[in-house]
Order: structure tokens, then sequence, then C-alpha cells
DNA sequence: CGAACTATAGAACGAGGTTCGATAGGATGC
DNA sequence: GCATCCTATCGAACCTCGTTCTATAGTTCG
């Protein structure tokens, strides 16, 4: 059983969704099609249990996080994991645009993030809100720029660069009057990693979340400077 | 040709992404199979031209927004509009996060957004990141939100605040003390409204990128004294 | 020992994407 | 007028994949 896991993993990992097929797991466990379905009920409960396998690495590798004296710089750091871990595994941002996380572990890590929008004294409104906004951030652009590549990539045919060259050379041709926004990143895009450009939206967002946190909203005036430290769960 | 994409649309709004089959929009348009091989090389493409056919009507509906005198209440107006037209089109949704938006209709969208934000003068690098953490988080909470619903609410066996009710009263019998956000925002959870949710984490994303237009400089927010209580409006 | 349960194997079925050759109808060239 | 292309259409055939079903051991228990 934990064999089919790994295994399902190790395939989607290495060669992504459409790897995943029945008879290439089968072949590779050295055994028959019909009998992973002794394990799971069908292919969807195959990707969901491998979701969760991996969340569950997830869940240990966030879990210094939760002792970080900032609770937003705590809220900041698991979601870079989280997106670190979505972000080269396309079929796992796939699966969480398919299923929210009722999963487990996928639960378990919601609520580890909740507890540190907890220390921020919101509303409970607030701190639903807030929690979900990060997570749906953080998977969200996951997802997105985890992409599976183009298959010019995957073939060979060109490398990295030189496809952001003929992305970028496209716009370039595009007509600066039209679009004069793309010509004023054109250099910033150019030059970009997803890392980056995921790290200044979470900011972004983690600003105004503090923002929101530091004026003491209706009842709650908890005026302290926000970076002295709570008692840690 | 025209017809061949409002019919694929058609099927997908209706009966979702498992619904549009060749054969079955073949039959939906009196032809044959392989006639559609004559204007797509193949089912990608069919998804990638129904996806910009949508986006086109996208374009047309946030054509108003671009004259608001507050940029940040245009960009605003923007992100609910496409977070609108992606929720309740999962297969919209699964695109994106399938194909960055290299459409030629999604990059005129991206450009609109943009151009809201050059109007908050801050630097290229901090515009690029602000246009892309909106469309990424719009794009990515909608998909998120929009994704095919569970069978029990397909089949009809279950409405939508009996399905939640399900899922809260699992919540609940967790226990409280290794679930203390979980049960915070359990009332929230039960009455909320997935708009209302993204509204409020749109808002969040907002006010940090007003509060970075609003100090001239451009700055990390990492470990600063947290003390940014910048004017808002 | 026989019966029931665990676990495995692989053939067979049906659905769906894609390929291929056949077939017109119209335009163009000689 | 006839041959030759190019456009557009059609559906049979092929291949892959998820899923089902039956057969077959081994193992446990009465």
């Amino acid at each position: 059983m934990e064999a089919v896991l790994t295994e399902a993993v190790r395939l989607l990992d290495s060669s992504g969704e459409k790897a995943l097929t029945f008879r290439a797991l089968a072949a590779r466990l050295g055994g028959g099609v019909g009998s992973i379905y002794w394990y799971v009920q069908g292919k969807d409960e195959l990707l969901d249990r491998a979701a969760d396998h991996v969340m569950g690495a997830m869940l240990e590798a966030t879990e210094k996080f939760v002792d970080d004296d900032d609770p937003i710089e705590a809220i900041r750091n698991i979601g870079i994991a989280l997106y670190g871990a979505t972000v080269d595994r396309p079929w796992l941002g796939n699966y969480f645009m398919r299923n929210t996380g009722f999963q487990p572990n996928s639960l378990q890590l919601y609520e580890r993030l909740g507890q540190q929008v907890l220390r921020l004294n919101l509303t409970p409104r607030q701190s639903f809100h807030a929690a979900s906004a990060v997570v749906g951030f953080v998977v969200g652009v996951a997802a997105d720029m985890g992409q599976e590549l183009p298959e010019e990539l995957i073939s060979g045919e060109l490398d990295r660069a030189q496809y952001m060259d003929r992305v970028v050379a496209e716009w370039r041709a595009l007509d600066p009057a039209d679009y004069p926004f793309l010509h004023t990143i054109l250099g910033e895009f150019e030059k970009h990693r997803d890392i980056d450009q995921f790290r200044a939206g979470l900011d972004l967002l983690l600003a105004g979340l503090r923002q929101q946190a530091g004026q003491g909203m209706p009842r709650r005036t908890k005026h302290q400077p926000a970076s002295t430290s709570v008692a840690t769960p």
C-alpha cells in the first residue's frame, strides 16, 4: 500500500500527471493492473491519497515555524514552504484546484496557518478571511506558476532562457501605444524569477494583513507594537 | 468556425469539462468527428480557443472601469469582474492553471489591469509584481472556489446548505484543543459566501498595494518595526 | 479438510482522442 | 472542356486508458 503511493508520487513528480496510468504504475510495481484496485477505489482516490501523502511531508517541514516571534513572519514562512512544495508539482496544484482541502493533512496545514492568524487578535470573521486569503493566494499562484511546461521545453528544443526570450520578443513587437504597461515591465519580466514574484505578492498581502491587525478593529483595541512576542500555543 | 467555438463553450458551461468530447460536439453541430480537426489541431487548442473566446467578452465588460478616479478602485472592479467570469466556469479556471495568459485576449486584460497599476507611480519592478499578484490572486482563488461540485451535489442528493452542514459537523467533531482555529471560524465558515471571502482577500492585497503606493520609496517589508500605519483612504 | 478471506493477475469492455483515406464541390490553369 | 488542386466534410479504424470481472493462489479459521 505504502509502495503504491510512493511509486505513484514518484511517477507524478518525474513525468507529470499524464504519466500516471494504472498500467504504468502496475508495471513499475511488477504487478497487474487489477491489483491496484484492491487498494484504491479508482483514479480519483489514488490522486487524493498521493496528494495527502505529500501534504504529510509538508506538515513536518512547517512544524518549526510555529514558534516564530512574529506571527506574520510565521505565516510568510509557512506560505513559502507551501508554495515551494506546490510549484514544482503541477499535479499537486491541479489537485488543489479540484478538491478543496478537506483531506486530513491539508486541513491540518490550514489549521496551522490559522493558529498564527489567531495571534493577531482579529475578529473571527477577519481571521477566517485572512487565513483563506493567504492559502488561496499561495496555492493559486503556485498552481499557476507551476503549470506543465510547453512542449518546446519538454522536447528539449529550447531551454528556459530561449523560450523566455521568444515570449519577450513577441511582446516587444506589440505597439507601445496600445501596450504601455507591458512595455514598462518588459525588462523586469525578462529577468524575473518566479519565487521573487511570488514573495512580492505575498508581502503585499501580508502588509495589508499587518495593517488590519495594527489598527485595533471595532472592539479589540489591542494597541501593541506587534513586534513583541506572544505566548506560543 | 465561430459555430464550433460557441457550441463548445455552451457545452462546457452547461455540462462541464468532461462533457466536451469530440463526438458530442460533432453531434451538436450535426457533423462528423473528423471535421472538427480541420479547425483545431486537437483538444488542447480547442480549449485554448474557447477560453480566449470567453476572455473576449470579459474585455468588453471591463472597459467601463478604466476611467475610475481611483486606480485601486479600478483594479478592484476589474478583479471582481474577472473573478465572476471564472468562478462559475470550472473549466476556465482549470485552463488558466494550464496555460499562462499568453492568449491574445488574456494578455489584453493583463495590460488593462497593468495600466491601472501604472497610475500608482511605482517602480517598474513593483508594478510588475503588483499586477501579477492581483491576477494571480483573482484567478487562483476563483479557480479554487469554482471547482467542480462533489457528486453528492450534482446528483441532487444534497443541496448546498446540507452539504455545508455536513462538512461543518465533521469539523465540529474535531478536538478543539487540537484545532482551535477551526473552531474559532466555524461559525463564520458556516454562513460565509464565497464572494465575500474573495472580496475580503482582495481588499487585504489592495490595502498592501495602496500602502506601498503611498510611501514613495521601494522598501522591503521584512522585519521592519511594524509601525507602518501609513495614511489610508 | 473445506470455507472464507486476502491479495494478485490479466483478459475484456467501453469511452474518448486522434489518424487516415474517401469524397465531393468549387476554383484555377491549360 | 478537362485536369488539377485546394477547401471542407465525413466516419471507420486505431490506440490508450479507466474500470470491471473472473480466475487463482495462499492463508486463516471452524
